[in-house]
DNA sequence: TACTGATGTCATCTA
DNA sequence: TATAGATGACATCAG
């Protein structure tokens, strides 16, 4: 509706130009007096914040009224201002000074453009120089708003103008008034036109105008459309500098922003950028993991800058590489990175073959090291050859299962289509492919356990500690088994903690309906499933609760940090509070010191003060005294007694 | 030997 | 109703 009127009013104004192109006179303030709403509501005087602009003269004029300098249809308004005037100028004897006063400025426009994008105190210079009554105007408008604010000569204080407050502002206020003065002879179109002027200024080049040069405040007689329309260029110019500078800033800072993840898959550039970053950070002990990856995902970048949107996995063992890839943690932050990029990259039967190879060559114990950080994680390494309780069918289930997992041949895409169909089939099915998609690809914070695996301590548990060591006899691998393994060899169950855990429920209870367990072993089954699961469930929250304690530890720094320097604000302003008062004190009785009383004595800043009235009025008031409280206080009392009466 | 941190387990609630 | 996840509480163990 909004878009549908301002449509309606520049159409309005066009038809308007028209009309008085060929002779007829068109008034369409009345439109737009309805248009807009009247300021007269929130103008408050001017102790409100919206009197700082020159709006309330306006307001009693012919066509000043109507929109809040804030008021975001100010835009509007002034395009329609400016079609208006053009129409006003069109059927007056103004038409060919504004006229003139606008091609002076054509001239001087493109010096400024040609000189490329030039700076708001530049032009404002080369609009001073070619009129200089253009800046006197500027602050000439730019005053009235105090000048209303100056009240006449108040008969308490005798002789002379004063401004509103009895501090600073008297020479400016003088000023002011000496230009209102010149102002009242000037055609009343042309003060509209210069307050319009006024205002678009204000919104546009604010603080822009310099107000300290004295000069410029005695020259109104310019034309100030001519000034208007030249800060209307320079504003043009100015926001086109603006919008240029923020771009470039901003995409400044966008590549500095970019992170190390989201460099690997899409800006090979800013990756490295981001590398060297991070690699000439002073490390800690948490951090060098992260570096070695850095530091490996640069010379790959390096090496094929193609290959930083490729999987890790493909990445691992590039030849250039050996010396960093053949350590542990080499290959398992790259199972970290392949796992990322499976995730996001790839499909889950594209698993590099490679890194399947270098897992295996890693050391068992380390392997199980490296998933320490959670129970059930250190059991889904290759725990077939250790586990002699465990009947010849999950032995082979669990040595298929590493085989197949890390073998070239492709096993997703058929443990997905193929059912269950016996136990064999059933454990290199599943569990190769669950185990990279519940555990491996596991998004929650069991995960962590990979990101960081050389720094992870050894749990005190004996399972978790060497369960599946090569070295370890078949005693010490007892020992060392969690109680869900024991029992489970125990009840002469064929399948790992690990499997149980993750198999998802549709295949669990097929297993339960298919392996024609008995009740004490499909009980164990769910004890230990429900086991497990509530044990990463545990690590989990265990995380997330360190985190939320972390986090809250940060932000009860930073909110400390806030409040120190709300402090120091605080004491700063009261600081300059009690300066400014002591120099109205000073004020006060300097002026009072000037005024006679009745009988021609100085008044008495003791009995006497000044007041600032909501309208700018400054007046001489009686100092209260306690007897006015008390009286008051009197009243209360009577009224409290009447009440209780 | 008491304390502390890490971990596992159970009970309970919620989606 | 079954299941999974979250979480408090408790037990256990190692340092």
């Amino acid at each position: 509706m909004q878009i549908a009127k301002k449509y309606f009013t520049e159409g309005l104004i066009q038809l308007t130009i028209l009309l008085s192109l060929i002779g007829v006179r068109v008034d369409i303030d009345s439109y737009l007096s309805g248009y807009y709403t009247p300021l007269i509501d929130i103008n408050l005087g001017p102790s409100s914040a919206y009197i700082q602009t020159p709006f309330h003269i306006l307001r009693d004029t012919l066509d000043g009224y109507g929109v809040h300098p804030k008021c975001t249809e100010l835009d509007n308004f002034f395009a329609s201002r400016r079609l208006l005037d053009e129409v006003r100028t069109l059927g007056s004897l103004r038409f060919p000074t504004q006229l003139n006063a606008w091609l002076v400025h054509q001239v001087s426009t493109p010096d400024s453009a040609d000189c490329g994008p030039p700076s708001s105190n530049t032009s404002e210079t080369n609009s001073g120089l070619e009129s200089p009554g253009n800046g006197a105007s500027d602050d000439c408008e730019h005053l009235p708003d105090s000048g209303q604010e100056v009240c006449p000569t108040t008969p308490e204080l005798g002789e002379g103008p004063c401004s509103t407050d009895a501090c600073g502002f008297l020479k400016e206020a003088s000023v002011c008034i000496e230009n209102d003065v010149k102002d009242e002879e000037e055609p009343a179109l042309v003060t509209q036109l210069a307050h319009s002027s006024t205002l678009e200024q204000e919104g546009l080049l604010d603080g822009i105008t310099a107000l300290s040069d004295p000069a410029q405040h005695l020259s109104p007689t310019i034309d100030i459309d001519q000034h208007w329309s030249s800060l209307l260029s320079l504003s043009v110019t100015d926001l086109d500098d603006l919008d240029s500078f923020v771009t470039d800033t901003d995409v400044s800072a966008i590549s500095q922003d970019v992170s190390l993840q989201d460099a690997m898959v899409t800006n090979i550039g800013a990756f490295d950028v981001t590398l060297e970053r991070a690699v000439s950070r002073p490390v800690t002990q948490q951090q060098r993991t992260l570096l070695r990856l850095d530091s490996l995902a640069s010379s790959n970048s390096g090496t094929s800058p193609g290959m930083a949107a490729l999987p890790f996995s493909s990445v691992c063992n590039l030849p250039g590489n050996v010396s960093s890839q053949t350590t542990l943690g080499g290959c398992l932050d790259e199972a970290v990175f392949d796992q990322i990029n499976q995730l996001g990259l790839e499909s889950l039967d594209t698993i590099d073959t490679q890194l399947m190879g270098c897992l295996q060559n890693i050391d068992p114990q380390v392997l199980e090291d490296l998933d320490s950080d959670s129970g059930l994680s250190l059991e889904s390494s290759c725990e077939g050859p250790v586990s002699p309780g465990s009947s010849e069918m999950s032995s082979s289930s669990s040595s298929s299962y590493c085989e197949d997992e890390y073998g070239a041949t492709g096993y997703s895409s058929e443990a997905d289509s193929v059912p269950s169909k016996g136990l064999m089939d059933y454990t290199t099915t599943w569990s190769s492919t669950h185990l990279s998609e519940s555990v491996w690809h596991d998004h929650s914070y069991s995960s962590s356990g990979f990101v960081n695996p050389p720094s992870v301590t050894l749990p005190h548990k004996g399972i978790q500690e060497d369960t599946f060591s090569d070295d370890s006899g078949p005693r010490l691998e007892e020992r060392e088994l969690s109680r869900d393994e024991l029992r489970a060899r125990a009840m002469c169950i064929p399948f790992s903690v690990l499997e149980i855990v993750n198999m998802p429920v549709e295949e669990f209870l097929d297993v339960l309906d298919s392996h024609g367990f008995s009740p004490e072993q499909v009980a164990l089954l769910r004890d230990i499933r429900r086991r497990g699961k509530n044990k990463l469930a545990a690590q989990n929250c265990r995380k997330r609760k360190l985190d939320a304690i972390t986090g809250l530890q940060e932000e009860v720094e930073r909110l400390q940090v806030q409040r120190d320097r709300l402090l120091r604000e605080k004491q700063l302003t009261a600081k300059t509070m009690g300066a400014v008062g002591q120099q109205i004190q000073q004020l006060t009785r300097d002026v009072l010191a000037h005024l006679r009383d009745d009988s021609g004595q100085p008044l008495n800043p003791e009995r006497f003060t000044l007041q600032c009235g909501a309208n700018g009025r400054v007046v001489v008031q009686p100092v209260r005294r306690p007897a006015v409280s008390a009286s008051t206080g009197n009243k209360t009392d009577k009224r409290k007694k009447e009440k209780k009466q």
